[in-house]
DNA sequence: CATGAGCGA
């Protein structure tokens, strides 16, 4: 067999290092070991064989600790004195000096996407705001096709034309109210109790009663999608203006949208302008029906 | 197509 002569090649460096030396380790001079001295300066001397087979002598100059101590605050050194508590009580004294907590903390978002209820520096074009806060929301005024690009990107962006600019201002008509134009200027603000219920038939009243459930420009929105929630209504309403309700009417028998819901609004005109420009609006490749709701039937 | 839940002294 020639599998003897073959061994030291198969031999792998690391095994090869250890069977050279040990073999000569007790013709080396003993390690030695001087200090710390007084400045904390430690010498090892050591002998080892190098790869010609020639003794060498090794010296490694250390500094203890004692001077690194001497860098740490007093209340640090005497930190480590304290006795362990929490989970390092079951550690050993100076097994870690680290624990991991396993505590669980939540933190909490103070202005989650969708839940914020203040609304500072809305301007231009509202659906241009929408989406923002993080929330999955593009539709495109083309095709009406949400989730899946933007007006720009409309593979049919060619063949039909979106018409005009999708919302305007507030209408320059008979609807310029001081209470339009407060509501105008700040949008989606707070809006004092006494401005609330907008034109119309409640501006002769000296404001709204406060003690009756506020039902007033409720919108009603139809052909909405099985899978359209309330979230994603306040979603489309929300840009126009204040919202002080929305309701997506579920079947109690099956859990399933009923297909419509309602939207109140604040003022009257924020929701006058909702309807002009969402009724007809293609959203989740469904027309929009949206109007005033009847009041309702109690 | 279609008009909402809860609501108790």
């Amino acid at each position: 067999m020639v599998m003897a002569a073959e061994q030291p090649s198969k031999m792998r460096w690391g095994e090869l290092e250890e069977d050279d030396g040990e073999d000569l380790d007790f013709l080396l001079p003993p390690k030695q070991v001087v200090g710390p001295d007084a400045n904390g300066i430690k010498k090892v001397v050591e002998y080892k064989f190098n790869e010609e087979g020639n003794k060498v002598k090794i010296t490694t100059t250390t500094r203890t600790r004692k001077l690194a101590h001497a860098r740490l605050s007093k209340r640090a050194v005497e930190r480590r004195s304290w006795p362990k508590f929490g989970d390092a009580v079951h550690e050993d004294v100076g097994a870690r000096l680290t624990m991991i907590s396993t505590e669980e903390i939540l933190l909490e978002r103070p202005r989650a996407p969708g839940t914020k209820q203040d609304e500072n520096k809305v301007s231009g074009d509202p659906l241009a705001q929408m989406g923002k806060g993080g929330a999955v929301l593009m539709l495109c005024r083309t095709c009406g096709k949400k989730g899946d690009h933007w007006t720009s990107r409309c593979p049919y962006k060619d063949l039909a034309q979106p018409s005009e600019s999708f919302i305007d201002k507030p209408l320059p008509s008979d609807t310029t109210t001081a209470a339009a134009a407060a509501a105008g200027a700040t949008k989606g603000a707070y809006v004092p109790p006494s401005m609330r219920g907008g034109g119309g038939a409640n501006s002769e009243r000296t404001g709204t009663d406060m003690r009756r459930r506020n039902d007033e420009n409720s919108v009603r929105v139809t052909n909405l999608s099985e899978d359209t929630r309330e979230p994603d209504l306040l979603e489309l309403f929300r840009p126009f203006g204040a919202v002080s309700r929305v309701y997506v009417a579920i079947d109690q028998k099956s859990g399933m949208s009923r297909g419509f819901g309602f939207v109140n609004f604040v003022t009257r005109e924020d929701a006058e302008r909702a309807i002009n420009k969402l009724n007809g609006y293609g959203y989740d490749s469904l027309i929009l029906r949206v109007e005033w709701a009847a009041p309702r039937a109690n």
